[in-house]
DNA sequence: CATGTTTCCTGACAGC
DNA sequence: TGCTGTCAGGAAACAT
């Protein structure tokens, strides 16, 4: 499942591949696509356009788009689950569950695929003149919905065509890579949740999943079930230093593949052979040899030494 | 606001 | 063999 060097992964070897092609077409699967802007308007904005960089932020792809008529947008991929972003020969077969695939004007595809549709596409920018009144059809649409609930809070992603503020994108959290142990520590101060909870919450830390949670909380020696709050000073330094180092390993071996994912080649990461607690339930802990332990907390499968971890 | 629960979706796998 | 049930989980939506 694509966490944090999974995305990376991916995002770098998209970046590396089709940097500075053309779309010639972009073509989308069944009606059911998932999708958080409308298929007309992703197809509209993709043709024609120009790659530009691609990169992460959080769990989400980010590749940026040129056209000469319109203004820069991007546009975002999330895997979810079992979502993969391929580059592949345009006259390869194409996988089933195929939601969308950009032609390049060089014969090469860029296809998304993804079984369990968690994934989601948007395009992210300005509205310009190629977009007509698309985008604010579906605003006037979710202002609707806002009034209807009395309410003045921001329309969901779901409700927008584009998304129009950074912040909308980017969201609160904070990226794990480069915060401060200041930062950190602040981020759970007096929360009461589980820390393995909190630190799947993605309105606080990026691009942090079950896997890694569960790898840094061992390095840390802290049990998934505590609550944030107590968790004290000197475990706080050893989870983020845990996570760091746990987040760059994976990142240098291509990730995790415990399930169907691949990097943008179709190739697969080499971290799960590294994973000390997730999904060893009953084998022996690397560390001390007891057997590594399973619980649910915040409706996730969660793995830990009952020995090493307090 | 903080936190907990449900939902979406398909493939893999266990058990009969 | 082929069916049924269970499980996996990111994050939006909903409930408390």
């Amino acid at each position: 499942m694509p966490e944090l060097p999974e995305v990376e992964t991916v995002a770098n070897g998209v970046n590396a591949r089709v940097r500075g092609e053309r779309i010639v077409a972009a073509w989308f699967g069944d009606k059911r696509e998932p999708m958080k802007t409308a298929p007309a308007v992703m197809e509209r904005v993709l043709t024609g356009a120009v790659i530009g960089r691609v990169h992460r932020v959080g769990k989400t792809v980010v590749m940026d788009l040129a056209r000469e008529d319109a203004p820069p947008r991007q546009m975002l991929v999330h895997l979810g689950m079992t979502g993969q972003l391929l580059v592949s020969d345009g006259e390869a077969p194409r996988a089933k569950h195929t939601h969308m695939v950009l032609s390049l004007a060089d014969g090469r595809e860029l296809r998304f695929v993804d079984p369990r549709r968690f994934g989601r596409l948007s395009i992210f920018g300005m509205e310009g003149p190629d977009l007509g009144r698309g985008g604010a059809k579906a605003k006037s649409k979710a202002k609707a919905k806002t009034k209807a609930r009395g309410s003045s809070r921001k329309p969901s992603q779901r409700d927008c065509a584009i998304l129009d503020s950074a912040a909308e994108f980017a969201g609160s959290g904070a990226e794990p890579l480069t915060i401060s142990m200041e930062a950190f520590r602040e981020l759970f101060h007096g929360r009461k949740t589980p820390i393995k909870a909190a630190l799947l919450n993605q309105k606080l830390l990026h691009g942090v999943g079950n896997i890694y949670a569960d790898e840094a909380l061992f390095r840390a020696g802290v049990r998934p079930g505590r609550q944030a709050a107590k968790v004290t000073r000197v475990e706080m330094e050893r989870l983020r230093v845990g996570l760091v180092e746990v987040l760059r390993q994976a990142i240098a071996l291509g990730g995790s593949s415990v399930s169907d994912y691949v990097d943008a080649d179709g190739m697969r990461g080499f971290f799960q052979v590294e994973h000390r607690v997730y999904q060893r339930t009953g084998e022996p802990c690397l560390v001390c040899g007891r057997p590594i332990r399973k619980v649910v907390i915040g409706g996730r499968s969660s793995h830990f030494c009952p020995h090493c971890q307090k």
